[in-house]
RNA sequence: GGACUUGUAGCUCAAUUGGAUAGAGCAUCUGACUACGGAUCAGAAGGUUAGGGGUUCGACUCCCUUCAAGUCCA
């Protein structure tokens, strides 16, 4: 649409004598209800009129019509000039972009991005806050992707500490052995099961002792079995054989759990990080701190920096006995990271309650100097509430991960089941559908709502497989391949003349998708794929309901349809594979 | 105590980043198949954008303030 501000620039600088810059022309789509595709809003240029907005809309206009051919009419709404584009220049744009293969994808920006989602701990299975963290993250690369990056899909597993020395104690005191095969459980469930064990337990001797007369405070620290804990977190740090035994067979029998379900999610990674190599380092960048001055020591030994200038606190970075805190080996695994691939951004995806920590950790790189910390972004997201509250790992409070994605595709089952004129497929065809479906309403439930916002999920009331959903936009693409598949062979020779409202609004809307993915790439926001999917099926939709394409007038007309329905489909099926949705030929 | 985020129809979400009469879906009511797939389409009803003030041609959007929910920091 440059050609439109171009034009509005020469038209402000004949009929006024102005000199105003493309920044100053307000261009926006024309709403539905008037006539007209584009809208330049004339308010700002009434200062050089001095006109009614009005009327220098008018006149704009009448300039626009007279000396740009594309240029099929305008009409005037207050301070809005609605103009209306010759359907030629839609069916060029159509048959130049849309139409030609590979749209949709952008040449490579020469540029590298890291994406870290995923970083579970492995003292239990993963859960639905997870599951909207691994998509995220998985959208956000595959999009990323789509808009020219080379895109570095990385996990940073937290396998150490004392969480996974509760579930190992709980283990090894009241297992008896057990294994995930003995069990017949996935393996990370069974190490959940004895972190919930041991939080039991302990619970246990805390009433106890709190009985016996202890304050709440101190029946907490003297419990034998955090004290066993606490005891088993040095032994790993010594490297106690035994202790290292215990800790790697039970993180094998959860990385085996984490495979099965990241496979059922779709979601993968380039590679892995774990904290049990990472959490002794960022020392050395500490002591490069301390040398140029942007830490300082305080008497106790304890090294901060002084954040108070940029509106933050004082913070620690390492304690007075020279161990790290939390941020001590983020900032040296940030290092790392950068030392491994040299990328040009670096993403993070973590959830909203470590706001202020990245905050922190960012200002402190961009303190020491590092020109990468330019690029550092956290993807901050809202927390998934039940109607019950905050999910609880520890009291069993949680919607499992695994298990909702059973429920999603029984649910899926279930409705196809209901169907009146369901098709007749295979068993295996069954169990190949209703995955996609299940697990495509779950991905587009958690994806379309803006990442930052809170969620609320009830499990008790199922998710919805129509309207605004993934599977309305699955239905619409199995729909396209059914008239596909009838429609045969077609030759695309004489593109149409005009087009109606219902095709002209398709190909605006399916020529927007690069600027869509860019759009989404820069605010790493794949709900602005998910919603601008759910348009297009929509208008697809509304397109199929109002014009016969089988039976259309000509030959012609009906190729032209159908080849405007093959570049739906493929539209659609790219932009949910940026959802990391499936889309399914039949359902 | 300080900081951050969120608040839009009964419910779940949008709103082209300051533009037109705030739009969709679900639920409710009404209509559309001897027609390419009814997981669809069309229509009705539903709003003091949490409350109050301000900035301007124009505010859900920016500023101040109060309230509510959530989170973080020592």
């Amino acid at each position: 649409m440059d050609f439109i501000i171009d034009a509005t620039l020469q038209a402000v600088a004949q009929l006024y004598q102005a000199q105003i810059t493309a920044q100053d022309v307000n261009l926006q789509q024309t709403r539905k209800e008037f006539e007209g595709q584009v809208t330049i809003v004339t308010f700002p240029f009434t200062r050089f009129s001095k006109k009614s907005p009005e009327q220098t809309g008018n006149e704009i206009g009448a300039y626009l019509e007279a000396n740009v051919p594309e240029v099929a009419g305008y009409n005037t709404v207050k301070g809005f000039l609605n103009i209306v584009i010759a359907d030629k220049y839609w069916l060029k744009v159509y048959q130049d972009t849309v139409a030609q293969p590979g749209f949709g994808v952008a040449p490579k920006n020469g540029k590298k991005v890291m994406v870290e989602y995923s970083s579970p701990n492995t003292n239990k299975p993963l859960h639905l806050g997870h599951v909207r963290n691994n998509l995220l993250g998985y959208s956000v690369a595959a999009i990323l992707d789509a808009a020219g990056y080379e895109v570095i899909k990385t996990n940073l597993v937290n396998d150490r500490g004392i969480h996974i020395c509760k579930s190992m104690l709980a283990w090894q005191l009241f297992g008896n052995g057990e294994t995930p095969e003995s069990a017949q459980m996935k393996g990370d469930h069974l190490v959940g099961k004895y972190y919930v064990i041991f939080d039991k337990e302990y619970k246990k001797e805390i009433e106890e002792r709190i009985a016996q007369g202890m304050t709440e405070e101190e029946a907490k620290k003297h419990a034998p079995l955090m004290k066993q804990a606490q005891q088993m977190l040095q032994k790993w740090e010594a490297g106690d054989e035994q202790v290292i035994e215990l800790w790697k067979t039970m993180n094998t029998w959860v990385y085996d759990g984490f495979a099965k379900t990241y496979k059922k999610l779709g979601v993968n990674f380039d590679k892995f990080y774990y904290e049990s190599n990472t959490y002794l380092l960022g020392k050395d960048i500490i002591e490069e701190g301390l040398e140029t001055g942007v830490f300082f020591k305080k008497e106790d030994g304890s090294v901060w920096i002084d954040l108070t200038a940029d509106g933050l606190d004082q913070k620690l970075v390492l304690r007075g006995d020279g161990t790290s805190v939390y941020i001590t080996q983020d900032l040296g695994t940030a290092q790392l990271k950068y030392n491994d691939f040299g990328m040009d951004e670096s993403i993070y995806v973590v959830g909203n309650e470590q706001d202020y920590h990245f905050k922190v950790l960012f200002l402190i790189l961009k303190k020491l100097g590092k020109s990468w910390a330019q690029g550092l972004y956290h993807l901050s997201y809202g927390m998934v509430d039940l109607p019950s509250g905050k999910m609880k790992s520890r009291e069993g409070t949680v919607v499992d991960a695994d298990d909702l994605m059973d429920s999603m595709v029984a649910t899926a089952e279930e409705y196809f089941d209901m169907q009146e004129k369901k098709l007749d497929l295979t068993e295996d065809e069954k169990q190949a559908l209703f995955p996609v479906i299940g697990l495509g309403a779950l991905k587009y439930f958690l994806l379309k709502v803006d990442a930052k916002k809170r969620l609320l999920f009830d499990p008790n009331e199922s998710i919805e497989l129509q309207g605004h959903t993934g599977p309305f936009i699955q239905y619409t693409h199995a729909r396209i391949k059914s008239v596909l598949s009838r429609g045969g062979d077609y030759q695309l020779t004489e593109l149409p003349e005009s087009l109606d409202a219902v095709e002209r609004d398709l190909i605006i809307l399916l020529s927007q998708y690069p600027e869509v993915i860019a759009a989404a790439a820069k605010e790493f926001n794949p709900a602005t794929v998910a919603n601008y999917t759910y348009e297009i099926a929509k208008a697809y939709n509304k397109f199929y309901h109002d014009k016969s394409i089988l039976q259309a007038e000509t030959e012609d007309l009906k190729s032209f349809r159908l080849q405007l329905s093959a570049s739906t489909a493929q539209v659609i099926a790219q932009a949910m594979g940026l959802l990391g949705i499936q889309v399914p030929e039949r359902m």
